[in-house]
DNA sequence: CTAGAATATATCAGATATGATATAAGTCCA
DNA sequence: TGGACTTATATCATATCTGATATATTCTAG
């Protein structure tokens, strides 16, 4: 973990207050925000090669708010919409598996 | 999807009330129901070669009757809970990868 | 510039997931 | 056969996630 992608994880409000308080994050922890990252970046490219950020929301039965804070990695946005949101973008279960996957 | 995994995902409670309502899952839809049952699978495969649902559960600041929902596919599960807990195997992202690119 | 479209941010009430607890049911072997 | 251990089921108050809405900001074509 660089000081980049502390930097990032800390922008995207992982409430860390404190370089103590992230060095705590386990590994396991650690590796769960940055498979969430990665998702949000994959719907992200997704997304924007393929219509708006409203046109997926009614896909979804969401709104467009919510597909922006999935994008932007948001804290508040769970796996599972994250997942919702990139098969409505035709992805199939190997590509998220990939994405996945090259999670460090 | 064939006659038994509809009978599987009945049996789990994923609100199916008729073979109608079932029939109406959108392909994106039951590729998330499928995603949460592999995942559970997974899970109730790597932690019984390892530990106790006891023992997993308080890895993940969880409770045992959780980890035993989670195992069993209960539809209040949800998908970050399943890879945390997968993660606390000692899984990496890439076997999490496998398991979500393992579906249909 | 600038109007219209797209995206981002803020707020919130309702829905869903959560860990905890109690306890039932199953498993295993002394 | 029964007692320890493990897993399953039920209930619940609380925390978290949700879509909706309002509105601010940014982007883009003309």
């Amino acid at each position: 973990m660089d000081q980049n992608s502390r930097q990032e994880l800390e922008d995207k409000g992982w409430k860390i207050g404190s370089v103590a308080e992230f060095l705590e994050l386990s590994p396991e922890e650690t590796m769960l925000v940055e498979i969430k990252l990665a998702l949000s970046r994959s719907l992200k490219e997704r997304r924007q090669a393929l219509m708006t950020q409203a046109k997926l929301a009614d896909k979804i039965h969401s709104s467009q708010p919510r597909v922006a804070k999935a994008e932007n990695g948001d804290e508040s946005v769970s796996i599972e919409l994250l997942i919702r949101a990139i098969l409505a973008t035709g992805a199939s279960p190997q590509e998220i598996g990939q994405v996945i996957a090259s999670v460090g």
